[in-house]
DNA sequence: GCCAACGTTGGC
DNA sequence: GCCAACGTTGGC
């Protein structure tokens, strides 16, 4: 059964028009254990994904995504000078993994955080609670189901 | 710009 | 292996 994944990006660095004009691209630069694990262990191709802008006046889900395939070594960690390079990454068992992302849906306008907040059956939603900022988060199938109804265009 | 909360690092 | 210090994230 496809799973559901909310990832975080920084729109200055890479926002929902890139990832629509790019169609697919590479989920690189991910540094956190945590959510290497989620990509390189539980990702699967199909999987759904919650397109989140943080850091930007008006925070929240942008659009969908969809995991193009399987988790693999994440190439700028091998690549000189890259900002995200990691000289202790071994190319036989890289260190950072990750997965491509497929552009599916850009919403009409975004699901805010403030009408993510407002909505009862998101109160347990991860990305919501404080203090917790990991880029990638697991959710469940309704409260995808609820963003996506909230994402859809009127009518 | 502030600062709480977190993950990581490194001294011991 | 503990844990304080540090750097970063990200909401506000």
């Amino acid at each position: 059964m496809p799973r559901h994944w909310l990832i975080k990006t920084d729109p200055d660095t890479y926002d929902i028009e890139d990832l629509e004009r790019d169609g697919t691209t590479e989920w690189w630069g991910v540094r956190n254990y945590l959510a290497r694990n989620y990509m390189r262990d539980e990702m699967e191709p199909g999987d759904e994904v919650l397109f989140y802008h943080s850091s930007t006046p008006v925070t929240g889900v942008y659009g969908l995504a969809r995991v193009a395939g399987a988790a693999h070594p994440d190439s700028k960690q091998f690549q000189e000078g890259h900002p995200y390079e990691d000289r202790d990454s071994d190319p036989e068992d890289p260190t950072w993994w990750c997965v491509d992302l497929q552009h599916v849906q850009t919403f009409p306008g975004p699901v805010t955080r403030d009408a993510m907040k407002a909505e009862p059956g998101l109160a347990d939603m991860k990305v919501l609670q404080r203090g917790v900022r990991h880029s990638i988060l697991p959710v469940t199938s309704d409260q995808f189901r609820i963003v996506c109804r909230m994402g859809r265009p009127a009518g």
